[in-house]
DNA sequence: ACAAATACTATTTTT
DNA sequence: TAGTATTTGT
């Protein structure tokens, strides 16, 4: 086995690499960046530098002679890892673009294309997203009878969320929902009965969901023989945001590692924000149990915000009942003191906002250094339109997205039953939009055509009769033509020259706001060579925008603001940032949240939107918020923010200036 | 089979 | 409030 021979002994000659890493780094990153061999736990506070010490040690391994295809690099999104190979390819130039990397799930989907045979997977299977599972588990429940229950069953995205809670945690559905769920236990029998279904159903149908694809990599992986295999390819391995994988990808990158023990993972404990979808804090903790002898390193000097920011951050995690692994300290000068504005309700904080925006920008401000941030996506619809009013362009990211639309969803499932006949609900999906087909003929359809590997021809040859027999055999044609074209932009044409028309028909008051979305999409699958690669993008990686996208601005290149949930800024920074609805209820949200857990989640996360400020940071809320049911109610600071000295977050009424 | 009207309920964050 | 399940009418 060849194995490389490098040094990490500070004393050997820096001279053989092009970069002054001293220089540049300081003493901790430093450590991290040179640190080549053996497991590396890196604890990286917010702002500490945290993606400039990954580069630098991508750099580092290329520099020492690892070839630039032997590492492996898993972030939390795909624009993270572009950006950070970018960034190294600056660097030492050369081939930095030949590193791997992605998110767990597009590493899993990658690795299952090429090996996934040994769990039974095909080479053409389907991504599911969170709503075809919904889609599949709705069909079942009716299938299985379960929705003329005398008790109320739970709704699909309940149904679903659990399913996937059940895989991220690793635990037996009974029990879950005995700790987590006592409510569902009357339907215990029946949500197993669908459970059991459902795996049934998809596996015998090459469909596999979000959670499936990383829990047939971690099955894969437990063939000695391929753990072996990507052991080698895979020499070094390094996680971003650990903090916010679940035990399942953590068993991922264990069984990877374990063939050579090369791995880094970086994360901030104070960061993790991902608990409802299964993430382990514990993973961060206790990963010097799993590699013994892991060196751990501490980034804890900030470099983004300034020191008044700082405090406030600090002061709102050092609340917290658990204590964290760090404190920050900045060498950034002193800074204004970031304030609470108390509004009087919500028309007069999104004309706030958007009234210091436009004087920022008026001080010199770029917009596009300029963000707001919420806790729910909703929280900004009322600043969204305070904003059109006053053509200050923005783009919004989280919240519903682009191809979760219904139009966009129809012209996907077209090409998805193309590439996998197999595909019921996809197939269920386009052939309730005939006129004349209702969920029986689907059905009746869907078992005509049911394994074979052409079910266009079947359908041109036997359309069935009636009204609808004209429709199908029309369906059928484009059908066959979108099989037999050779790029996804030209299939996408010749699926929306056959669904426009439908599209005039279901949606007759809004089709050409959803013309244009779909203009967009066509647009978008131009760039593409592969059917398979679009699909699994759209499911994966799908553009970020929200469907509202941009609005037209003045086009003038200073670019424009960021809304965005909390959620979606992570790891991103700004000049200035607001956050609105600090109030009790929206942030912390209170729905959902029972016990203290949520709570603290929901205070790490008051700690990543404030510390996305560089140097100005607004905190505003209503007085008066309307509540459903309630009606109005008066509204009180954040439990994060209450009772904090005005040295550190200064108080500001609102003068009325009308 | 389908469309329209009505009743109801749970209400976040994302790969 | 909106998205969905159910009921009623064609």
């Amino acid at each position: 086995m060849k194995r490389y021979t490098l040094r990490s002994d500070p004393r050997r000659a820096e001279t053989q690499f092009r970069i002054a890493y001293a220089d540049e780094l300081n003493p901790q990153q430093l450590a991290a960046a040179t640190t080549l061999d053996g497991p590396v736990l890196v604890i990286a506070g917010a702002g500490s530098g945290k993606t400039r010490t990954l580069v630098y040690r991508v750099a580092r391994l290329v520099e020492a002679g690892v070839p630039a295809g032997t590492i492996l690099l898993l972030t939390f999104t795909r624009k993270a890892a572009q950006e950070m190979l970018r960034r190294a390819t600056a660097l030492v130039g050369g081939d930095c673009a030949q590193v791997a990397g992605g998110t767990f799930h597009s590493f899993a989907h990658l690795t299952l294309r090429r090996h996934g045979q040994g769990v039974g997977l095909s080479r053409d299977f389907t991504i599911l997203d969170r709503g075809d599972s919904e889609d599949v588990i709705n069909l079942l429940r009716g299938e299985l009878g379960l929705d003329r229950k005398e008790r109320r069953f739970p709704r699909k995205q309940a149904v679903a969320s659990l399913f996937s809670m059940a895989v991220n945690c690793q635990t037996p559905l009974a029990e879950l929902v005995a700790d987590a769920y006592p409510h569902l236990e009357e339907h215990l029998d029946a949500l197993s009965a669908l459970h059991a279904r459902y795996v049934e159903f998809k596996s015998s149908r090459q469909l596999v969901d979000y959670d499936d694809l990383l829990v047939k990599l971690h099955a894969a992986l437990a063939d000695e023989g391929l753990a072996e295999r990507l052991g080698q390819r895979y020499r070094y391995v390094m996680v971003d945001e650990y903090q916010d994988t679940n035990r399942l990808q953590a068993e991922i990158v264990r069984r990877l590692a374990h063939a050579h023990d090369n791995v880094m993972v970086v994360g901030d404990d104070a960061q993790s924000i991902y608990a409802f979808r299964g993430a382990e804090i514990r993973n961060i903790m206790e990963f010097p149990q799993l590699f013994p002898g892991t060196r751990i390193i501490t980034l804890d000097q900030n470099y983004r915000s300034t020191q008044p920011i700082l405090d406030l951050a600090n002061t709102v995690i050092n609340r917290a009942p658990q204590q964290y692994t760090k404190n920050l300290f900045t060498t950034r000068g002193p800074g204004e003191r970031p304030a609470l504005i108390q509004a009087r309700d919500e028309p007069e904080q999104s004309h706030f906002v958007a009234q210091r925006i436009l004087e920022l920008r008026e001080e010199g401000v770029p917009l596009s250094e300029i963000a707001v941030l919420f806790r729910s996506s909703f929280h900004s619809f009322d600043l969204e339109i305070a904003l059109s009013r006053r053509d200050i362009p923005f783009v919004k990211r989280g919240g519903f997205r682009f191809v979760e639309a219904a139009h966009v969803k129809d012209v996907l499932a077209h090409l998805r039953v193309v590439v996998n006949p197999d595909d019921t609900v996809s197939w269920h999906r386009i052939l309730l939009l005939l006129e004349g087909i209702g969920p029986k003929s689907s059905q009746e359809i869907l078992g005509r055509i049911r394994g074979n590997a052409r079910p266009w021809d079947v359908l041109a040859a036997s359309p069935g009769r009636g009204k609808s027999a004209a429709e199908v055999q029309r369906l059928a044609r484009v059908l066959a033509e979108v099989a037999a074209a050779e790029r996804p932009g030209e299939q996408i044409g010749r699926i929306l020259t056959y669904y426009e028309p439908v599209l005039r028909r279901v949606h007759p008051e809004d089709y050409p706001k959803r013309e244009r979305d779909l203009e967009q999409f066509a647009t978008i699958a131009e760039r593409y060579r592969s059917t398979t690669s679009l699909l699994a993008d759209m499911a994966l990686e799908p553009p970020t925008d929200s469907i509202a996208g941009v609005l037209a601005g003045d086009g003038d290149d200073e670019g424009v603001v960021t809304l965005s949930t909390v959620h979606s800024a992570k790891g991103l920074e700004w000049h200035t940032v607001f956050v609105l609805w600090v109030a009790d209820g929206r942030f912390p949200s209170t729905y959902g949240a029972r016990d203290d857990d949520d709570i603290e989640e929901e205070r790490r996360l008051m700690y990543v939107a404030v510390t996305r400020a560089k140097d100005l940071l607004y905190l505003t809320y209503p007085i008066e918020a309307y509540d459903r049911g309630l009606g109005l109610v008066i509204a009180k600071t954040s439990r994060f923010l209450e009772d904090i000295d005005e040295d550190v977050l200064e108080p500001v009424a609102l003068v009325d200036e009308a």
